[in-house]
DNA sequence: TGTACATCAGTGAACGCGCGTTCACTGATGTAC
DNA sequence: TGTACATCAGTGAACGCGCGTTCACTGATGTAC
């Protein structure tokens, strides 16, 4: 196996600086990217950028992906520097490391997470890094054991529980359908409470943002019965 | 007071016709909203458009405004169905109505919920509409009363504590502090969950939709100590 | 080490569209006397 | 009830832009012998 050549270093370099010109776009007009504005902000011609990107479409895509993959490494990141006993410790960090990456790119969070683009269709690759977080939050749960609190009671109907079922068989998962059901709920909230947050919905409502935060997955983690 | 003229009567259905063109818009294209294409549909040249709205964001701030009109209309109309002392079926019924309009109008939903729209700054007009739901679920725990469950405990910092102070304060509530953090972690859980359900996140995961969002929300009731 | 050929990044013109907004205008409706 | 004038909805041309994508091309880099 040899070094890449220069060519394709400078091509893979290229790339990323589309790119990051794009995501920069991205902050002002969502996602109306214009390839014409990217290419003016490269000093390159139009056309160029079809040796990069086969369609706005794509850099769109490639966007969507690099935005789903930074998220869910660094909440890996942030959760893996904590103890492995500290359960309340990682459930922090994954919520604390979602909003922190949300706040610092709120138009790529918003590709992700707001409107549907319209006349986009996102790819299969996206799936995987999606469901990262929540992948962590159920692991948390899932080491917590028999150390979890006992939930109270709240009923779940037979349909929704084949559905959750059916998500713990296909990740040949051990939890039960009503732990499952309390990490999405969970999920759920942090998404919920981000969107609120970036979207600007708690401008002149909630002053103290980042303990608001703070307190609504610390609640979320009581719900989901994780021990202190 | 005399009866509307001629001239004034077609004006205003012409208005409505219009916003109701452009809202169909909405769902193709989101927020970039044509005026030229909207003024095809009509059989109408694109100018004739501002003899009725001054500019395309004048158009998209009545479209932004009627849809928190009729969101809160629905919530309020269901509510308002439900036997006073149904604590949870009010609850319920708001919690529904603002479900059922999100799914019937995603368009619409999106443009209050989702994304900002790039360049675009909500009016004052917005507000109080955009605060109906919240006031209605604020308005079922407070008749209450004491029939409200003991909170579990979770601690509110001073800082987070002041905020909610001020909100009650503004409104010249009566509610306990405690009580109304319950309140926004249930709104903010609703539209966590819709947000998730219109934008499609839910797909291929959850099929069991309806049953998903009532037991998500009872269990909101619950965490609000609502009785039963 | 040098030469011949293949690869491919970037150019620039063009195609065929789209858009919001302004402006002077026509002709129908409404109002005052 | 009839006439004169004011209002105003809708027209059509124009301004000055924007866009994604295709295509034949130039000239530099890379590869094989």
């Amino acid at each position: 196996m040899s070094a890449p050549s220069l060519r394709a270093r400078v091509r893979s370099e290229m790339s990323q600086e589309i790119k990051d010109v794009a995501r920069r776009h991205l902050a002002t007009d969502g996602a109306n990217l214009s390839l014409r504005a990217v290419a003016r902000d490269l000093d390159i011609v139009a056309s160029a950028l079809y040796r990069y990107f086969p369609s706005r479409d794509a850099l769109l895509t490639a966007l969507i992906i690099d935005a789903y993959d930074a998220l869910a490494a660094a909440a890996t990141t942030a959760e893996s520097a904590v103890r492995r006993e500290d359960l309340r410790g990682r459930w922090q960090a994954v919520c604390r490391a979602v909003r922190t990456w949300a706040l610092a790119h709120p138009a790529e969070y918003g590709l992700i997470y707001g409107n549907p683009v319209p006349g986009y269709a996102a790819p299969q690759d996206t799936v995987e890094p999606a469901s990262k977080v929540i992948l962590l939050l159920a692991a948390i749960v899932t080491d917590a054991g028999d150390r979890l609190r006992p939930l109270t009671a709240s009923p779940i109907t037979a349909p929704l529980r084949a559905d959750l079922r059916r998500l713990i068989a296909e990740r040949r998962g051990t939890m039960l359908e009503e732990r499952l059901d309390r990490v999405l709920v969970a999920w759920t909230h942090l998404y919920g409470v981000l969107n609120f947050e970036v979207f600007g919905r708690l401008d002149e409502m909630i002053e103290a943002r980042a303990q608001y935060f703070d307190h609504h997955m610390s609640l979320m983690a009581d719900l989901t019965g994780l021990p202190d």
